[in-house]
DNA sequence: GATTGACCAAATGTATACATCAATGCAATG
DNA sequence: CATTGCATTGATGTATACATTTGGTCAATC
């Protein structure tokens, strides 16, 4: 098996069913039903679904029991607003009580990366995705702020709020690349900003590099339901 | 028994031990032990101690098991400017957006409420905080984003970064009647920039609103132990 | 026809025995 | 004396039987 634990494989292979669509939003998943399913006893159930709320991924019903989580268009959109507005919160933070070195560094590496593996003839993405989260978990980072850092982590979990999420997105392929140049290009100013104790140009910044996965939203739900659905962020949107 | 099941009671019960902080932050917390200690089986402490870390007040150990989550004076900060930063973001989202005029009544409705309350001769403080409670619900609510409100309701969990926190602050009975008038006229001065639609000003001054949060910790932190120790919503924090 | 109440089925809540794992200490051995 | 390795302890992980609750159906009654 991948793992020790009974819990641990049926949180993984519930969470893969979660954020790939497998249930429609808002049904219900029995401890039963799940038990027999995956071939163990109800205990590591409950367990991996009690994980799944933390995770946002499952609502506790009121009456005991849990259900998958609902997810429109709406809360698709604020959800990275919200991820924006942490990582501008974070920004800000860094700017003002000045950010350690060490994380500046590495965040000031991870732009070199990128630019190093946007030069190149192919755009190898598992490496742009990489040093792309790499750079943000500098940014959560590097205002000190553990309950900061949390919730990002917290909410950033989202199969669509992940600042790597759109990034398979091969419907536009000419388009991407274009994308990704001005989305480090937006890094740059980003680490520019908190290095020069820029707080309000920091959060302003982060803000609006939190917004182009706003635009992929936008353009992967315009163009209807064959794009969306190939679009595995999105795959655990209902309407 | 004021509840129904087990572990609804475990629940309430370590939730009032850890906040009133009777357990040190980063202690352990173990099944049987607390079992015992409850004449429960271990099955509904598991699921109180899990409830526990979806509040946020718990930490899951990578070994497995729980431990009290550690707060230092920089967490309780980090937190309230959190909650600013949420509750900021649902004000200009709620102008922009236009909020519901019946929330927006409502909200109105409790800052006479909190008028009236501050008009007697004695304030009756379990008032004051129902209705302050109501606007702040209602601040939570007019921008419709069920994602926000959801964030705002789990950071408001925390003791002390609920907006009726630091109320019951009994050691400047002088300058609490001040400052909650001051309060009620920056809900006023909110709920007006959100009715006009004034998103950057709604955002501004809902921000600067939950500061006042912490000038009572500032006040509480420096004004040594004997008070600290006195004030409920920082019984949890450690150093 | 609406309402009430009894019943049943299905789901979660609970207790508990047993399995497993990790840390610890101690003893045998090099 | 250091090191290995086994036994012990104490913790979580797991299965499962049973208790309780809940939601719905159906029929009796008004």
């Amino acid at each position: 098996m991948t793992t020790k634990t009974h819990t641990e494989r049926a949180l993984i292979t519930l969470r893969q069913r979660i954020v790939s669509g497998a249930y429609a939003g808002g049904q219900r998943l029995f401890e039963v039903a799940l038990a027999e399913d995956l071939n163990i006893s109800r205990t590591p159930v409950r367990a991996a679904l009690s994980k799944l709320a933390e995770e946002g991924l499952l609502d506790r019903m009121k009456s005991g029991g849990f259900a998958v989580r609902k997810f429109d268009l709406r809360d698709v959109t604020d959800t990275i607003e919200l991820r924006g507005v942490l990582e501008g919160t974070a920004a800000r933070l860094a700017a003002e009580m000045g950010a350690d070195p060490e994380i500046l560094a590495q965040a000031d590496d991870a732009i070199s990366q990128i630019d190093k593996v946007l030069s190149g003839k192919t755009v190898d993405m598992s490496k742009y995705s990489k040093y792309n989260s790499i750079f943000h978990d500098c940014l959560a980072r590097a205002c000190g702020s553990r309950v900061l850092a949390r919730e990002l982590t917290r909410v950033t979990t989202l199969p669509f709020a992940s600042p790597s999420a759109f990034l398979d997105d091969e419907s536009r392929a000419t388009q991407l690349l274009r994308n990704l140049i001005v989305a480090n290009e937006q890094h740059r100013a980003i680490l520019n900003a908190i290095a020069n104790r820029q707080s309000a140009r920091a959060e302003a910044l982060t803000r609006e590099h939190a917004r182009a996965a706003l635009q992929n939203v936008e353009f992967l739900t315009k163009n209807e339901a064959a794009l969306r659905e190939g679009s595995a962020p999105l795959a655990i949107v209902s309407a």
